[in-house]
DNA sequence: CGATTCTTTGAAAACAGTCAATCTGTGTGG
DNA sequence: CCACACAGATTGACTGTTTTCAAAGAATCG
């Protein structure tokens, strides 16, 4: 599953073969069962997570019991919670598998060694938090400036490739509406 | 108004005099009066920017002409549009002056120079990012899971300060409200 | 003071959420 | 292999929230 990553990292930058034994050194595989969980809430995250295989949710329960999706994570994204990562604060998100999954793990210190060791890597870093951040701005449109069918058009045009591997309430869940309207909203599209 | 931007990234790192002087040889004072444009839909946005004294917004209008608020920025605060700034692609948004605002320019090619040159501001800036990103997650949070009044309060929570800087109906289009709908929400919040 | 911008209020309509029931497909265990 | 359980999707009736449109009050600024 490494060499998942290895292609990923090729892809985007040029590391040497010696650099790339220094990631696999500390790169730990955890396999997941469908709907194993990851990250579960209240704990800590300590982690930076690459998806090598399979497909991953971070959302949050709220007091009601609702889920709400922060991120889909299929493979050759990333996923974790930052903010608990960097402030070493119990996250309040869970983690888990939609699918059998599998990820590759570099905890945190091992992670800022890799990045001040390699420049590459450290570059590749900034470039992904970058484009991450860009897509959230195009997110954070999305969610205060369009109606539920917007929403969902632009969710089929953001993710045409992983949208029949969601089940329809999650994509529900993460765009903030509920299953109920989301469905609504499909069979009304499909009329036009 | 150099010296604020200096005093700001004395608050987050250290450099040297020399390394001042080659940020202050590269940042040009832009002054705005209130409502004046800083990007407009339409241009390409090349610059980083700092807001030294005053505040602005960055803002996208649709079809039916209503504003959608992506940002605030008053003092100590960046704007721009990274989207547009990496891509070199026309922006969707505008930026102007809620108050009369003194900015702090400085061009890509510049700025990426002054990350290559420093180290010291090239983490700083990173740093930023990363927190920029952390905060928008936050946004997006509570973007598709709270209710009109729970998203007031949101704001009135993280930006205790600016809150009465900013007119009602620009908080309600941050918040993805309508003015009206803002104003009831705080009738109500009152009763109780 | 007059003009403009901003906020509030009211009534109606559109929109989205809730609850409950039914329908569908999938997979598992007997 | 079938029956059943289970997760997911849909539908209907209802409720509640939010928007829209229009008008009237504040507040601010030149």
């Amino acid at each position: 599953m490494f060499e998942v990553f290895l292609a990923y990292i090729n892809s985007k930058t040029k590391i040497t073969a010696e650099e790339a034994e220094m990631i696999k050194a500390v790169s730990v595989i955890k396999k997941l069962r469908k709907r194993q969980y990851l990250l579960q809430e209240g704990d800590v995250w300590r982690y930076n997570a690459f998806v090598c295989k399979g497909f991953l949710r971070a959302y949050h329960v709220d007091d009601k019991g609702h889920e709400h999706i922060m991120n889909f994570a299929p493979e050759n994204y990333w996923t974790g919670d930052r903010e608990s990562l960097q402030n070493e604060t119990p996250s309040p998100f869970n983690i888990d598998a939609i699918e059998e999954t599998h990820v590759l793990l570099i905890n945190k210190e091992n992670f800022d060694d890799l990045c001040r060791k390699i420049p590459a890597f450290n570059d590749m870093i900034n470039t992904i938090l970058q484009r991450s951040f860009i897509a959230s701005q195009r997110r954070i449109h999305a969610a205060i400036s369009f109606s539920a069918e917007e929403k969902y058009q632009h969710f089929l045009n953001t993710f045409p490739n992983i949208v029949n591997r969601i089940p329809q309430h999650m994509i529900a869940s993460y765009l903030g509406l509920s299953p109920e309207t989301l469905s609504r909203v499909r069979t009304q599209a499909v009329k036009k």
